[in-house]
RNA sequence: AGAGAGGUGGCCGAGUGGUCGAAGGCGCACGCCUGGAACGCGUGUGUAGUUUAUUCUACCGAGGGUUCGAAUCCCUUCCUCUCUGCCA
C-alpha cells in the first residue's frame, strides 16, 4: 500500500511515480480527493461522538444526583441521530478509498528505468561464458524424456496440462538441488523456515496479491483459502500484526515450497517442457530490515542467488527491470537469467524485489525505534526456482549422445 | 465432524451497564540503594488516527444489534483449548 500522508505532502513526486508504473492522472486525483474526503468525514464524526461520550457522561451524573434528563436526553437523541449519520458517511468514505488504494502499485524507486514491457529491462552484467557446443544442444524436454527424468504425458494424466512427474534420477536431481540451495542459504545467513503452502485471503492481501490477481491463483472452494503462488506469501507474513524488536532486525529467512499458479493470461506460452508449470518447487529468500538497511540486504539477496548459479556452473545475467516490467508490489526488482543453449537465450529464473514498505503497511510489520513504530521493509526473491534450474541444468550440462554431466558441487547430494 | 469451555495490553490475569484504555502480577526501561550485583523501593511502559502540543476518536478475536452510555447484555461469525470420532 502506498503512503497516503506522503500523497497528501508530495502530490506531485509521488503521483509522477505512480504514473510511470501506468496509474492515470484521474485515478491518482481520485484516490487523493478519496483520502481527504475520509480525513474530513472522520474528523466531523470523531467531533460528534465527542459531544456524545461528553453528554453521556453528563447522563450518568445527572442520574447519581437525581436531577432531570427529560432535557438532555432530548439533546442526546439528536445528536445521535446525526452522528450515526456522520458514522455511515465516513464508513463509505473509509471503503470506497480501501477498494481503491488496495488496487493501486507500488512507487518505483528513482533509479528504476523507465520503459513499456521486458525489452527495456536493461542488463546490468553477465556472469560466466556460455559455452560453445560443436553439436546442436537440444532443448531440455528432449533431454528430460531421453534420460527418463520427466513424464510429461502420466502427469497431465494424474492432473492435467502443465503438470509433470519427476522420475527416477530427475526425482533426485530436483531433491539434491532443493537440498543444496537450503544449505547454501543458510551458510549466507538466511534461516531455514518450513510454512503451510495454503494460505488466508487476508495473507494474499498483505503481499498484494490479492485483491487485484485473484484469477492466478488456485482457490480451496468453500473454504476462502488459496494455494500459495510463492513462498514469499507465508514467509512475509510470519510477522504480520507484529513489531518486531529492532534488535532482532535484520531477519532473513530461507524456505522450500511448491508454488502453484494458474498461468491464466499466459496460453501458448512455454507449452513444452518445464519452464511454465502449475505447480513448480522454489525456494525463497524474505527479508525483513530497517528502512536504512533494505538496499544492502537487497544486493546480497541478488549476491547469494547470483552464487549458486555460479556453483552451479550455469552462465547467467543480471537484469534491472524497467517500470513497465516491475511487479505489483515491487519499488525495484533485479531479475537473473540463466543461459539456456538449447534455446539459445537467456531465462529468468530468479527475481528479486525490494517492496520497500508496501507490503510492510499492509501487513502491519512495524519495528520500534526510540519511541516510534516504523515499517520495516521488505524483500523477496528466489535462490532459486528449482525446475528452471533443473532445465539450465540439463541443457548447459549435455554431451553429445544426451547424457548429462552435473556439476561436483552437487556430487554430495545425489 | 460431535459435545463442552473460552478468546481482555509483551505475557499471566481481574473486571457482568457509566468514575474502564482497562485493577493486580510478571516482564521490560530508567532512577535510588550497592564496591558490584541480587533483593528492596520509586517512576514509567499498548496500537492507530488526529493535533504544533495538551486534547479528542477508535480498538478488550471480528462483524452487527440493544442503550443516552457496552470489555460487560443479545445475535452472527472466526479462532483456541478439552473430551469423543477420524487420521499422516
Amino acid at each position: 500500500m502506498i503512503d497516503l500522508k506522503l500523497l497528501q505532502k508530495d502530490f506531485d513526486g509521488v503521483s509522477r511515480a505512480l504514473m510511470r508504473k501506468k496509474v492515470t492522472l484521474e485515478t491518482i486525483n481520485t484516490l487523493k480527493e478519496r483520502s481527504e474526503l475520509l480525513k474530513t468525514a472522520k474528523a466531523t464524526f470523531e467531533a460528534s461522538q465527542a459531544e456524545q461520550n461528553a453528554m453521556s457522561k453528563l447522563f450518568g451524573q445527572y442520574k447519581r444526583e437525581g436531577k432531570d434528563i427529560n432535557e438532555l436526553k432530548a439533546k442526546v437523541d439528536a445528536n445521535k441521530a446525526k452522528t450515526a449519520e456522520l458514522q455511515e458517511s465516513m464508513r463509505q468514505a473509509e471503503e470506497s478509498l480501501t477498494t481503491l488504494i488496495m488496487g493501486i502499485p507500488n512507487t518505483p524507486d528513482a533509479d528504476v528505468p523507465d520503459g513499456e514491457s521486458e525489452d527495456d529491462n536493461v542488463e546490468i552484467k553477465k556472469v560466466l561464458t556460455p559455452k560453445s557446443f560443436d553439436f546442436t544442444p537440444k532443448e531440455h524436454w528432449e533431454l528430460a524424456e531421453q534420460n527418463g527424468w520427466i513424464d510429461f504425458e502420466r502427469g497431465v494424466k494424474i492432473s492435467k496440462s502443465r503438470f509433470s512427474v519427476s522420475y527416477a534420477d530427475g526425482a533426485r536431481l530436483e531433491r539434491a538441488l532443493i537440498n543444496f540451495m537450503l544449505d547454501f542459504n543458510r551458510e549466507r545467513g538466511f534461516v531455514e523456515v518450513s510454512v503451510p503452502v495454503i494460505v488466508n485471503r487476508r495473507s494474499l492481501e498483505a503481499t498484494g496479491q490479492l485483491p487485484k490477481f485473484e484469477d492466478d491463483l488456485f482457490k480451496i472452494e468453500d473454504e476462502n483459502l488459496f494455494l500459495i503462488p510463492t513462498a514469499e506469501v507465508p514467509l512475509t507474513n510470519f510477522f504480520r500484526d507484529e513489531i518486531i524488536s529492532a534488535d532482532k532486525l535484520p531477519v532473513l529467512m530461507n524456505g522450500y515450497t511448491p508454488c502453484f499458479r494458474k498461468e491464466a493470461g499466459s496460453a501458448g506460452r512455454d507449452t513444452r517442457g518445464i519452464i511454465r508449470q502449475h505447480q513448480f518447487h522454489k525456494v525463497e529468500l524474505v527479508a525483513f530490515t530497517k528502512q536504512e538497511n533494505s538496499d544492502k540486504i537487497f544486493d546480497k539477496m541478488v549476491q547469494t542467488a547470483s552464487d549458486i548459479l555460479t556453483a552451479l556452473e550455469l552462465p547467467h545475467r543480471l537484469v534491472q527491470l524497467c517500470t513497465g516490467d516491475l511487479g505489483f508490489g515491487a519499488a525495484k526488482t533485479i531479475d537473473l537469467e540463466v543461459w539456456l543453449p538449447g534455446q539459445n537465450t537467456y531465462r529468468e529464473i530468479s527475481s528479486i524485489s525490494n517492496t520497500r514498505d508496501f507490503q510492510a503497511r499492509r501487513a502491519k510489520i512495524r519495528y520500534k525505534e526510540g519511541k516510534k513504530n516504523l515499517l520495516v521493509h521488505t524483500l523477496n526473491g528466489s535462490a532459486l526456482a528449482v525446475g528452471r534450474t533443473m532445465v539450465a541444468l540439463m541443457e548447459n550440462g549435455q554431451n553429445e549422445d544426451g547424457s548429462i554431466s552435473l556439476p561436483k558441487v552437487l556430487d554430495k547430494y545425489l
